[in-house]
DNA sequence: GCCAACGTTGGC
DNA sequence: GCCAACGTTGGC
């Protein structure tokens, strides 16, 4: 199994809205990026655990856990006409895009982007990489273990 | 709102 | 295949 960080907007799908949806699952839909796509693709498997994090708001950084309870599958937003994240290429013959299922684990208290930056055991950490965009980045274990006992 | 960084597009 | 233009991301 492999760990994540998985970036959200909060007005988009806040770590709240996840734990008040249906068995408190979604589906991580609208990655609209190669890089991130193939993580899910290839290297996803149930199981997996994943940092949610607050991306584009007041006060960024990780906010929770969850975990991956469906592999990775086509995207139901790409066929929408009416949805944000149509893709005009994409069939349901040839989809372009794949998201997985996730579930919270649990909330955690606020781990602010700023704290990661200035935890020097997190050198390396994607998230922290200059100019690092990607919506989905995977977590080295020490990584992992380090935040969970020591940042949590 | 600003701006740096990055990915994608499309002309050639 | 190159690369300029453009759009998006995301912290501040």
């Amino acid at each position: 199994m492999r760990y994540w960080l998985m970036k959200s907007e909060p007005s988009d799908c806040s770590i709240d809205d996840l734990a008040a949806m249906p068995a408190q699952t979604v589906a991580w839909y609208g990655v609209r990026n190669y890089q991130a796509r193939n993580f899910m693709r290839d290297q996803m498997s149930v199981g997996d655990l994943a940092f949610f994090y607050h991306s584009s708001c007041a006060e960024p950084g990780i906010v929770g856990i969850v975990k991956v309870v469906k592999k990775a599958y086509p995207d139901a937003t790409q066929f929408d006409p009416a949805s944000h994240y149509f893709d005009p290429k994409a069939t349901p013959e040839a989809p372009r895009w794949l998201n997985v299922d996730v579930q919270l684990v649990r909330k955690t208290p606020l781990v602010p982007l700023a704290s990661l930056r200035d935890a020097a055991p997190l050198e390396g950490l994607r998230i922290l990489a200059r100019g690092n965009r990607l919506s989905i980045t995977p977590v080295d274990p020490a990584h992992w273990s380090y935040i969970c006992e020591h940042m949590l």
